[in-house]
RNA sequence: GGACGUAUAGCUCAGUUGGUUAGAGCGCCACAUUGACAUUGUGGAGGUCCGUGGUUCGAAUCCACGUACGUCCACCA
């Protein structure tokens, strides 16, 4: 072959780009373009990357864990469908183009620019970010099927959002209700529990005088209007207080104050005595609901005071509190100030403000609500009947407990239960203007639901939006179609798999379980895996501010994309974090390069380049039968290692087998035994061996692919499958002992200090097992002279191997302590060895008890043993 | 407060249902440079598998307790 088509080193960055160009031109990233008859099926869709700008490390493991079984399940003859598109999420990408829209000089963009304008300006970030993605993913070498990118705002997207609000909206598990909820003063809007963030902060906690009692707050300006004191029912301070009524002196003047007693009330807590705030607190809030106590707002959307606060009205209510403070203190109510008082600030975890709890009309979802259940046609849940009576939070429950959802790792299941047990109503509604309008409409009473606008004149349209995982929550169905009945969705739903990080099981993976087991009767899919955080090299966090982010761009550019995508995955587990440094990834550049240069010699060494047939090999060495033994045995770990997700497995296999065995002893040894039989061999195992590798490392292999199928591509290769009958465990044993024999020879030479242009005369006693490697070890192991028979006389260095011997001739060099000590060292090594061996085996308990097969290995092991000791014994004679 | 996780060589981590004299990569030490590859090769050093107790013929692996670090959830009037 032409040498100028395979340079000496591979350069990622000649080749990336137009390797995947061709890729996405020959269409095999679509299912339906996928050459042979496909009966299986694989599917998984891409957690589409929020819209607000570019890919980092995180991205990158997801793409390339994602790639990874796609390519496999591609080359394993399934009908394999990885289907990509990125999410417009709603308030991270609102918020985002605020601050830009800030930056620019506006003071309130929202009410500058307008509804309209304001969302063609989001619209338009939307689609520059979505852009980079898309590329930025290519660059990964990402193999998805672009032709069914979806958007989780588009107008097929909007239409399964509205149908499945309505659905829900009739089975009357979608209500509006006026509840306690996180209010964001600067995005404006409410957020879902699991949107709210809590940062510990050192603040002032007050102690102030309430009628007869002290109470405590960390928030005085919520209190003008509190007039219940609660205590517990068994406080024994209390007890003839409690039911009676006080003239309180308080911020604005006197207020009539009660005392009731309920358990929520924690005795050891400061004074045992609470005011409650209905208004802006979750508990007080429900205690207001059971009593039936009127609920004032204090604080207002914009986080000022509102005119229930008299004096203090309109002013900002964090800014007012030592205002309210001093007045107090004025009037003697202050007891004391807890200046070092700890607690936990609630914040919004978009931007970071602080977050106000505040009763307002909203739309949720009822998870405790019973409805009837839609069984599927097509891929039916198991334990669940169609119309039977069953909960949001029930389903979710059921998915993964009967195992129709397998979590990877399984621990993550504890996680996912604890989660649902303590899940409340869902928010959904949200005041921002980016994202799926609530489908309703308003006239007057009348209220309409529906996935179209309604009919006639004077409707209004509710002007809030859904929360942005309403719609992700459908991601898996609403991408492959629904709800249309469509070819897709009988095709590829259930989805095999969902690959994400598992920070995102709750706000993800859990709605999309709620939503697909409610709306189609059918879970999401069938397996979940977790990966973990990328971390820097130290094992912090990457961020801006810490500077320790590495761009797997960068990575890309200097490494190649192979090198970042290994870099990644092996040595990664899934639900742990990983560590990573720019060595790491440098150093699975170097493995590239080997393989690149494994596959230029192969490719340069053998007659005929091209498939090699089963039945065309003729192993005729002993290194051709290990080889093609060791080459099975990987075949089929490797395959069952992807089979089950352990890709850092697989990885560690491949390239042990590739660095290890193939290129350090079987390459070496056809530069000696280069005959035909071994030529094929070489082939065969390239082929095979690119074939393994690609799903790692796709560009790479595919480029080397060129060299021996110019017609075809790698990438609907059909993996090909272990065959048992290569398995030759009397090979694999022999060629141990060559292996150790070559190793004792270089180790005599390296401890004399015999450089290799030096060749030394070796003998070989009772080694008849080699014979016939005679040239393997001259040239493996530098040797001029190689002879069988008894130990030569003069200066010898000998090295023990099973019940062979070594014997290396080395005039005037042997340090005959040396060899003694080193002697003496094995000597007492394999004694130690037979000691614990003798012991165990003389156990009755052990031998009555332990497989047949452990004692067998066990009784082996010892003769061995025994053998090598006599022959050490021998050397020291 | 509740739950979960991690602890194995200097560093990063494997170790799949309990059965080895505990492994890999990087780093380190020594030697080697026209030969597929210095993005390389060869040899070597390096571990009380966090601690204590238990189960077992047998524990890095299972159980209990403890220690250290980390994560999530809840909540603090």
């Amino acid at each position: 072959m032409d040498k100028q088509d395979m340079p000496k080193a591979y350069e990622s960055g000649q080749y990336e780009d137009a390797i995947y160009a061709s890729w996405e031109s020959s269409g095999f990233f679509n299912p339906d373009n996928l050459p042979g008859e496909r009966e299986e099926t694989f599917s998984i869709v891409l957690p589409p990357p929020n819209v607000t700008g570019t890919l980092h490390m995180g991205h990158a493991v997801m793409l390339a864990i994602e790639d990874i079984m796609t390519r496999f399940n591609r080359m394993r003859w399934r009908k394999t469908l990885w289907l990509p598109g990125t999410d417009h999420a709603a308030i991270a990408t609102q918020t985002k183009v605020e601050k830009l829209l800030m930056k620019e000089g506006m003071e309130d963009p929202r009410r500058e620019l307008g509804r309209e304008k304001f969302l063609e300006r989001v619209e338009q970030f939307a689609q520059e970010s979505h852009d980079i993605i898309v590329n930025q993913a290519k660059r990964m070498g990402a193999s998805m099927d672009w032709s069914r990118e979806a958007y989780t705002l588009d107008s097929a997207r909007n239409r399964a959002v509205n149908t499945v609000f309505k659905m829900m909206y009739d089975d009357g598990l979608i209500y509006r209700g006026d509840r306690i909820v996180n209010w964001c003063p600067r995005c404006k809007s409410t957020l879902a529990d699991d949107e709210v963030e809590y940062r510990e902060e050192k603040s002032k906690f007050y102690y102030f005088k309430y009628g007869p009692v002290v109470i405590g707050t960390a928030r005085p300006e919520t209190k003008f209007l509190d007039k219940v004191i609660v205590v517990h029912p068994e406080d024994d301070r209390y007890k003839d207080l409690v039911g009676k009524e006080f003239e309180v002196e308080w911020i604005e003047g006197t207020v009539k104050a009660t005392m009731v007693a309920d358990e929520v009330a924690d005795m050891e807590m400061g004074s045992g005595a609470m005011t409650i705030t209905p208004a802006h607190s979750l508990v007080d809030f429900d205690l207001a609901k059971k009593y039936g106590y009127e609920v004032h707002r204090i604080i207002d959307e914009d986080g000022n005071l509102t005119e229930a606060t008299g004096s203090f009205a309109g002013k900002n209510a964090n800014q007012a509190r030592e205002e309210i403070v001093a007045r107090l203190a004025e009037k003697g109510l202050v007891d004391k100030i807890d200046e070092d008082y700890v607690h936990n600030l609630s914040v919004c975890y978009r931007c970071d403000t602080a977050v106000e709890p505040l009763p307002k009309v909203q739309w949720f979802i009822d998870v405790n609500k019973e409805f009837a259940f839609r069984a599927s046609q097509h891929a039916p849940m198991e334990g669940i009947e169609d119309g039977q009576q069953v909960t949001l939070k029930g389903l979710m429950q059921h998915a993964v407990r009967s195992k129709q959802v397998k979590i990877i790792p399984e621990r993550f299941d504890k996680t996912y239960f604890h989660w649902i047990d303590n899940l409340r109503d869902w928010n959904i509604s949200r005041q921002i203007w980016f994202g799926h309008q609530v489908p309703v409409w308003y006239r007057g009473e009348e209220t309409y639901v529906g996935v179209e606008a309604p009919e006639g004149e004077g409707w209004e349209r509710d002007p809030d939006t859904l929360d942005t995982w309403f719609s992700s929550g459908l991601w898996t169905f609403s991408t492959l179609g629904w709800p249309d009945e469509t070819a897709d969705l009988r095709t590829f739903q259930p989805t095999t798999v969902l690959e994400t990080g598992y920070d995102i099981l709750f706000f993800w993976v859990a709605r999309m379980i709620l939503m697909t087991t409610y709306v189609l009767g059918e879970v999401p899919f069938e397996n979940v895996y977790l990966h973990g955080l990328v971390r820097d090299e130290t094992g912090r966090k990457m961020s801006k501010s810490l500077g320790n982010v590495i761009d797997p761009l960068k990575m890309i550019d200097k490494y190649g994309a192979d090198a970042t995508r290994l870099s990644l995955v092996i040595g990664s587990t899934p639900g742990n974090d990983s560590k990573l440094s720019e060595a790491k990834v440098a150093g699975y550049r170097n493995f590239t390069n080997k393989l690149w240069n494994i596959s230029r010699f192969v490719l340069g060494q053998v007659e005929t380049v091209g498939h090699v047939a089963e039945a065309d090999l003729d192993p005729q060495t002993l290194a051709d039968r290990w080889i093609l033994s060791r080459f099975h045995v990987l075949q089929s770990e490797v395959t069952d290692h992807l089979e089950a997700y352990e890709f850092s497995q697989a990885g560690e296999k491949l390239r042990n087998f590739t660095w290890s065995e193939f290129a350090d002893w079987y390459v070496e040894i056809a530069k000696v035994q280069g005959g035909k039989s071994t030529q094929g061999i070489l082939m065969y195992i390239l082929e095979r061996l690119l074939t393994y590798w690609h799903p790692f490392m796709p560009f790479v292999t595919e480029q080397i692919w060129k060299q021996i199928d110019p017609e075809g591509m790698l990438i609907v290769h059909e993996w090909p499958m272990a065959k048992e009958r290569h398995v030759d465990a009397e090979a694999e044993t022999a060629f141990v002992q060559l292996q150790e024999t070559v190793v004792a020879i270089r180790n005599i030479r390296s401890q004399y200090n015999v450089v290799p242009k030096v060749l030394v005369n070796v003998v070989l006693s009772d080694a008849d097992v080699l014979a016939g490697q005679e040239d393997v070890i001259r040239s493996l192991g530098r040797v001029e002279s190689l002879t069988f028979g008894a130990k030569p006389e003069g200066d010898v260095a000998t090295a023990v191997v099973g019940s062979m011997q070594v014997h290396i001739s080395l005039e005037g060099l042997v340090d005959k302590e040396a060899e003694k000590g080193k002697l003496t060292k094995e000597r007492d090594e394999t004694q130690g060895y037979i000691a614990s061996l003798e012991k165990k085996l003389a156990n009755e308990a052990f031998t009555s008890k332990a497989p047949e097969q452990v004692v067998e290995t066990m009784r082996t092991n010892l003769s061995e043993a025994q053998a090598k000791l006599a022959v050490i014994n021998e050397q020291l004679a």
